[in-house]
RNA sequence: GGUCGGUUUACCGAGUGGCUAGGUGGUGGUCUGCAAAACCAUUUACGGCGGUUCGAAUCCGCCACCGACCUCCA
């Protein structure tokens, strides 16, 4: 099985072609969110990223198996030894179960990425249906003789491993300039090394989500999770490993150590990062409190939002910019977002009232090599998008017959647009496929042919009040040269 | 302070040496009762100062500014 497509590697700094280690199959295991309160635009970044990662894998005819999880345990506030787990703390205040709560935010993620038209990954496994597999590893780990146990907690041993193996190599960080610069730890830490990070943590009196296990009752540190349950579901060495450029270090530095230190070996072999969306220049986050969630751009519903953005408006916001690349919130960028998506979507439409001539006027071949080659350099979107919109000028001359595009070529320039607009990109037509749509649009054809009995009789006010009255109501009528018609805002 | 990345035209945002992405906005036009939409055309920038080169937004050096990571974060 062969291929152009070169991907970004984190742990090399270059572009690499990708080449699986048992081609057709491949293995993509993303960092999921944990989930304590509603997904924001942020978590919209990851998600959209590496949904267009599987779905152009999938189209190159891999047989991906997507992994994705949820923690949903583990998760602490900061990183000392007395940090509140994120989900508890966040339950007591909504006076929730635990379980309840991730219960409820699981639901609301979920909603927004199917909003988002994200595919569902092949699996989403929750950290905290896999305590066995972590305590399994953290004893593998003991036994590797990179972990030791303190009053029932496990910490992984940063220094000792750092003697063999390399830590800090996805991240850039050497270790012994690390332990120069870092901020000393107060004296109550039970770690040898302000570095070494916790696989077990035993519980205090009042924690509710615990676990028996050899050391103590108590959780798993967080970095284990996305090591236990990758090994488990993809193999102890599989192809990409994605998140967020904020998880780079320490988690997933972490999760290598912990995985090399049980196995022997290295697990990834593609890291692979989406850059951060940023709001002012700064990077959005729940613990800055500067994030809008999914929900409140979708309704407009928040003091920053000058009008609410519709879910594919998110996405090809998202698309339009590249995936290492920051990419800045405003109210001016998204509209703007919004109209493009718009006008390629029309001119998407417009592709079925073609009409073929005897040859062609126009390259369809060079289109679908461009396509390919702007996808196939890390994945490159805003210049594939540049792409459609230089095709969509072909849809218009074709229509207006200063092109001419011959049946089999307009066959290919078809199922070209719906494949990369619909099946890769992940666009949809969001006024398409509504309830009552039979209804809508034999109410408006009443409504025109009035309209249009008014107008051949210059009754203008007749005509403008219906125009202004359906506007309110979010519809616009149009007056063209072949009719009139109408849409949606 | 350390490490890494960025600074592109009104805004967003591609582009790792020559072929002047694209979207939005603006302007002009076609169409039109008016409007809107649509379409066509147009709008030529690369933080500063040096250097390499026949040629640099792209390579090198210095400086300025912004950000990410170094606690939790997608």
């Amino acid at each position: 099985m062969q291929n152009n497509f070169y991907i970004y590697n984190s742990l090399t700094r270059t572009r690499e072609l990708f080449e699986p280690l048992h081609p057709p199959f491949t293995g993509l295991y993303v960092c999921g969110p944990t989930v304590y309160s509603d997904a924001h635009l942020g978590h919209a970044r990851p998600a959209v990223t590496f949904d267009l990662l599987f779905r152009y894998l999938s189209h190159l005819g891999y047989k991906v198996r997507y992994v994705r999880n949820i923690t949903d345990v583990g998760h602490l506030e900061d990183d000392s030894d007395d940090g509140e787990d994120k989900i508890g703390k966040k339950a007591r205040l909504e006076h929730l179960e635990p379980m309840e709560l991730v219960q409820k935010y699981m639901n609301n993620f979920l909603k927004n990425m199917e909003q988002l038209n994200t595919l569902p990954p092949s699996i989403e496994p929750r950290a905290s249906g896999h305590i066995i597999e972590q305590v399994e590893m953290i004893k593998k780990i003991i036994s590797a003789g990179y972990a030791y146990e303190v009053n029932g907690s496990v910490y992984f041993d940063v220094p000792k491993y750092n003697e063999k193996f390399n830590y800090g190599k996805l991240s850039g960080r050497v270790l012994e300039e690390l332990q120069q610069n870092t901020r000393s730890l107060e004296g109550s830490s039970e770690k040898r090394s302000p570095w070494d990070f916790a696989l077990w943590k035993k519980a205090t009196p009042g924690h509710i989500m615990k676990w028996p296990a050899p050391w103590s009752t108590g959780f798993p540190g967080w970095h284990l999770e996305c090591s236990a349950m990758s090994t488990k579901y993809l193999g102890e060495v599989f192809d990409i490993h994605g998140g967020g450029i904020d998880l780079q270090f320490p988690h997933h530095e972490c999760e290598i150590a912990q995985s090399t230190a049980a196995l022997g070996k290295e697990s990834v072999r593609y890291w692979i990062h989406n850059n951060l969306i940023t709001i002012n220049g700064q990077k959005m986050a729940r613990s800055l409190g500067n994030f809008i969630t999914l929900d409140r751009l979708f309704s407009g519903d928040h003091p920053l939002l000058q009008q609410a953005y519709s879910p594919m408006t998110i996405r090809f916001f998202i698309l339009q910019a590249h995936y290492r690349s920051t990419v800045d919130f405003s109210n001016e960028a998204l509209s703007a977002a919004g109209k493009g998506l718009r006008r390629l979507m029309k001119a998407v439409a417009g592709l079925g009232n073609l009409k073929a001539s005897g040859d062609s006027t126009l390259d369809v071949a060079a289109i679908r090599k461009g396509f390919y080659e702007a996808m196939n350099d890390d994945l490159n979107t805003p210049l594939l998008l540049s792409r459609l919109f230089d095709s969509i000028k072909y849809i218009n001359s074709i229509n207006e017959g200063t092109d001419r595009i011959s049946s089999s070529d307009l066959e290919t320039f078809r199922s070209l647009f719906g494949t990369f607009v619909f099946g890769i990109l992940g666009l949809k037509d969001e006024t398409a496929g509504r309830d009552d749509e039979k209804l809508t649009s034999d109410l408006m054809k009443i409504i025109i042919d009035l309209r249009q009995d008014a107008r051949s009789k210059k009754e203008w006010e007749v005509s403008d009040h219906i125009r202004e009255e359906l506007k309110k109501s979010g519809i616009i009528l149009n007056d063209t040269k072949e009719g009139m018609t109408w849409n949606r805002e």
